[in-house]
DNA sequence: CATATATGTCAACAACACTGACATAAATTT
DNA sequence: AAATTTATGTCAGTGTTGTTGACATATATG
């Protein structure tokens, strides 16, 4: 057995190594696309979610309009997502991919995947399960609402 | 049973939304001390590793040292890290956490442990083995090595 | 003594957050 | 119909944290 505070550290460090490798993946990838991490946001939850709004992303994102703004008019400009009126309230603008967004937001997100799917097998049995269980309850009530209805 | 693509994206999902509330329950407190999060990471990898040297700690974060040497000298400057020259090789920097360090390292590690701790909880029983074992395999084999030594 | 190493520092720049203020169009309320 | 609220956009300035490039200094090593 060893200590409760070093298995603690442990756990700490791994979500610092682990988060920075798992991003840094990604990060490759869209720095060839001239984007940053801020974009890959913005085109993954657009692309798990056609058609929401821009509140909806803030709201998942968590940052000012003026941050997303700067975002999206980029994404907007180079063509990766479309901006259209929801028909039922105009004032409202809904997100969607492109086709070339659907691309680039599934090459980024098939590496990612792969990372975790290849860390599932080599963790062995059952240990996917539990890194779902453990990160779920690790997040705040608040955000826990975002998730995709997926069962652990 | 449920397809592999949207257990992928829901881990994808748990990633960003649990690292982001991990940290920024970190980022309250060090708001308060005027610090951000690049000087939480040199004071928790500081903690761990008491007497390492400047080259050391840029191993691990992975910055430059223009970087790092501003965060460093505020640090200093406020009393929260000492430098000392290495006894063995006088060129060397060796860093430790002052006592005022050493309560605020203490601070941050304590509440982002308890997070982790209630989450295995909460998780059930084997579910914090799964975890690590998994966040383990998600990271770059350079970057392991910087690892605390605790068994999984 | 020459060179390599560890560290520090100056300056400019970029990404991505923030605040505050103001503008516009569409929906809703009065 | 007019007033208000809502959703979105935009301009301008600021802060943190990363970058590159250049140069300085002290110490160690060949």
């Amino acid at each position: 057995m060893h200590d409760q505070e070093s298995s603690m550290r442990k756990a700490i460090e791994l979500m610092f190594f682990a988060y920075r490798d798992f991003t840094g993946e990604a990060d490759v990838i869209l720095n060839e696309y001239g984007f940053g991490r801020a974009h890959h946001r913005a085109i993954y939850f657009i692309g798990r979610n056609p058609g929401m709004a821009v509140n909806e992303l803030l709201a998942i994102l968590k940052i000012t309009k003026q941050s997303l703004g700067r975002v999206l008019n980029q994404l907007v400009d180079e063509g990766y997502v479309d901006q259209d009126a929801d028909p039922d309230d105009g004032r409202r603008r809904l997100l969607t991919l492109t086709e070339e967004g659907v691309i680039l937001e599934n090459l980024l997100t098939e590496r990612q995947s792969r990372r975790i799917r290849d860390a599932y097998t080599e963790a062995g049995r059952g240990a996917g399960k539990g890194f779902l269980r453990v990160l779920e309850k690790m997040i705040d009530e608040r955000d826990a609402i975002k998730l995709t209805g997926v069962d652990l």
